[in-house]
RNA sequence: GGAGGGGUACCAAAGCGGUCAAAUGGGGCGGGCUGUAAACCCGUUGACUUCGGUCUUCGAAAGUUCGAAUCUUUCCCCCUCCA
């Protein structure tokens, strides 16, 4: 059903054959190799990840579930958290040059990072536990000279004026900086260097890191004679053609604390109705038959949206997480009621017996980023209190318009919150 | 180095002395239809407001003027062509 170049390879490798099944796969230097590889043994393959935010969002969702799908299949995974190339940043597919982080933030972001791995993949095996790296504990302490005379020649100028990404840039005429000009050559190191001291022999990364993964493996072929492979995934696009990612309100952060299970929950309820079936491939790990035949029995697509967004939201978040959402989700949309998973803005019973000012309130909890934001909700009928539409934009909240001490407050169909007196 | 063109709100793009908080499109938000989808339709989209207004915004700074996004000067950045 994927289209892929690879469409009509012949294969009998298993990891190899549900990458492609579940369209993870887009390009490889050498299929035919690799799958001798992982046929005979059990490989370790890395996915670098950007340190530049305080979690990773949706957007890298699919590099892991690749790792959870070595695993599946016994092959052991290794996350580079990229401390040291974050330190430069990866111009592919920016047309400006990033802000740059220090290292303390890198690091905080890293300790954050880790947290979604842990979650999602497997660590009681230890034969396919992930292996976590920085390659700032060794970008960092490189010697320049010793660098250029051993890496750096291996690179020509013209040739890394070729890859899209510094291509890009220069035909734009946007400036790129000598410092970012180096992120390839990094990149490469960081491959030969895992390769040489783990016999890591698989990068794997998304498509627009081709360029970047094919000089690790190229650098590995001159200095050590030896092969290793790079493999990359499509880029995925929604429905509408937007990036994956981003909704109304801001990146879907993987991290519990920046989205809530139940808004993650809710982002996969409220996918588009054509990306539900590539969905439950990418992104959860129910076998293609499973998927068909949930197609076949269920006729009623919001139902198995359902499905996707529990089994997302199950391996991120976890099985009670998910259920969690699922009820609060039913509770709200379906019964109106006032359910307890929806997030929750406390409020002291001294200052409800004062009487909360509502636009302030809002803006305060940061429901509404200005009071004249809320003014317009309120104006056109889209701001409720226990599902009663509210027109006074200069209401004041009252003892009385709590019940049992809790209040829901809506804005439009799909935000909730209650407000609860401690 | 020479000659032109340009920097406008979240993005794209009009405006080129007052009627400009700034046309139009996209995006966002709210409503309608529906299925918490898509498409479509309507409204809305700087902040604060006692809803009378007030304040901040058109690359930056200074100036001309009763009045500047619009004119002048300097500076910064970008684009096209020539060398």
């Amino acid at each position: 059903m994927y289209n892929s170049v690879y469409a009509n390879f012949a294969m009998k490798n298993k990891f190899l054959l549900e990458m492609r099944a579940r369209g993870y796969l887009n390009q490889c230097t050498d299929l035919a190799k690799l799958e001798q590889v992982c046929n005979q043994k059990s490989i370790l393959g890395y996915i670098g990840f950007d340190c530049t935010a305080e979690s990773l969002h949706v957007g890298s969702l699919l590099q892991i579930m690749i790792l959870k799908l070595m695993q599946k299949h016994g092959h052991r995974p290794v996350i580079l958290l990229g401390g040291g190339t974050t330190l430069i940043g990866d111009p592919s597919g920016k047309d400006s040059t990033r802000k740059i982080l220090d290292q303390k933030q890198i690091k905080n972001n890293i300790s954050s990072i880790k947290k979604v791995f842990k979650k999602i993949l497997i660590s009681s095996n230890k034969k396919v536990k992930p292996i976590f790296v920085d390659n700032a504990v060794w970008l960092t302490k490189l010697n320049y000279i010793n660098f250029l005379r051993e890496i750096g020649r291996h690179f020509t100028i013209n040739k890394m004026l070729t890859f899209d990404s510094v291509k890009l840039r220069l035909e734009r005429e946007q400036s790129l900086s000598y410092m970012e000009f180096n992120y390839m050559i990094l990149q490469a190191f960081d491959f030969y260097k895992l390769f040489k001291d783990k016999n890591c022999i698989l990068q794997i990364g998304g498509s627009d890191q081709w360029g970047n993964i094919v000089n690790g493996v190229d650098l590995i072929r001159r200095i050590l004679k030896k092969d290793s492979f790079g493999l990359t995934s499509p880029l995925i696009t929604l429905a509408s053609g937007a990036k994956m990612g981003k909704t109304e309100r801001g990146a879907v952060w993987l991290n519990k604390e920046l989205f809530s299970a139940y808004d993650y929950w809710q982002f996969w309820r409220n996918v588009d109705d054509r990306d539900v079936k590539r969905f439950l491939n990418f992104f959860t790990e129910l076998e293609h038959e499973e998927i068909n035949e949930i197609f076949t029995n269920e006729k009623n697509i919001n139902n198995i949206k359902i499905i996707l967004a529990n089994e997302t939201t199950r391996i991120l978040h976890g099985e009670k997480e998910s259920k969690k959402a699922e009820q609060t989700a039913k509770d709200t949309f379906k019964n109106g009621g006032l359910s307890t998973g929806l997030p929750e803005i406390q409020v002291k019973s001294k200052e409800v017996n004062l009487g909360i000012n509502l636009l302030e309130f809002l803006k305060k909890n940061k429901v509404m980023s200005s009071k004249n934001e809320a003014r317009r909700l309120i104006n056109s009928s889209g701001f409720k209190i226990n599902d009663k539409i509210v027109n006074d934009e200069n209401k004041i909240l009252k003892v009385e318009d709590f019940r049992n001490n809790r209040l829901k407050i809506s804005c439009g169909k799909k935000r909730h919150y209650i407000i609860k007196i401690i």
